[in-house]
DNA sequence: GTGTATGCAAATCTTTTGCATCGGC
DNA sequence: GCCGATGCAAAAGATTTGCATACAC
């Protein structure tokens, strides 16, 4: 994977933003300056090489984070307030119950993806 | 809501499934009899009125289950090898742990998703 | 008879792909 | 120079919409 100036500034607005951007954030954050397909192309490599994480707010698109950032905050979730569309990052995780049960069923390699929607507290007032 | 064929037609689908179905698995169900935007029409409106469940097993399409299912089999959620395709249910379900971090957030009316995948007992071995 | 449901066709949106050209190493 | 990266156009797949007709009530 060569390094480009488009790949790393892909990495820099991921790195920046306090949400996962979707395709069309990034697209946006780069001015339109690089053909859409580009950024599928290059999430996908960066997906592959766990740099970034997808992550379905049920939205109908995806939106993606660097993984980096994952290890930071350790592994974590989201909620999405339903109204307003605002995004904050969960930090604990303890689905030890969950995956205990999916081993007796003889599942391996458990991966999961937790989202959460809610009211955030502006919204839950108006 | 008017009673129609097709309507009972795509419940029963639905109630005599062990797995969620896709809108594509619906069409088939029927073989193809009525037109797939009234498929998705008819389980849109179904979603409004809280008949069906949508589930996002990351597979790139929704799938749906009754949510008179949800109820007998209590909240549950679902596990899917990324091999073979398998779909579970897992019965049990608490995440209060999640919801006290997330009232304190401020959100209210949360609701979630939680999705697991693996490689199931066969797909393990070989 | 009125309003909802449906079929059909077309549009939309997200994502993928083919191919020619460009750029990193 | 070679291989990967990119732009552009087109395709693919899921979903939505407009409109005319058919059906439920």
């Amino acid at each position: 994977m060569n390094r480009t100036k488009l790949k790393i500034d892909i990495l820099l607005k991921l790195s920046i933003s306090s949400r996962p951007l979707s395709i069309n954030d990034l697209h946006q954050a780069l001015d339109f300056k690089c053909d859409i397909s580009t950024i599928f192309r290059t999430i996908s490599q960066f997906k592959d090489k766990n740099l970034v994480s997808e992550i379905n707010l049920e939205e109908g698109f995806y939106r993606y984070e660097l993984s980096l950032q994952k290890k930071t905050l350790s592994h974590h979730h989201h909620i999405r307030c339903r109204v307003c569309g605002e995004i904050r990052n969960l930090e604990s995780c303890d689905l030890s119950s969950f995956e205990k049960s999916i081993k007796k069923l003889g599942f391996t390699q458990m991966e999961h993806r937790l989202e959460f929607s809610g009211l955030c507290s502006r919204c839950s007032k108006s």
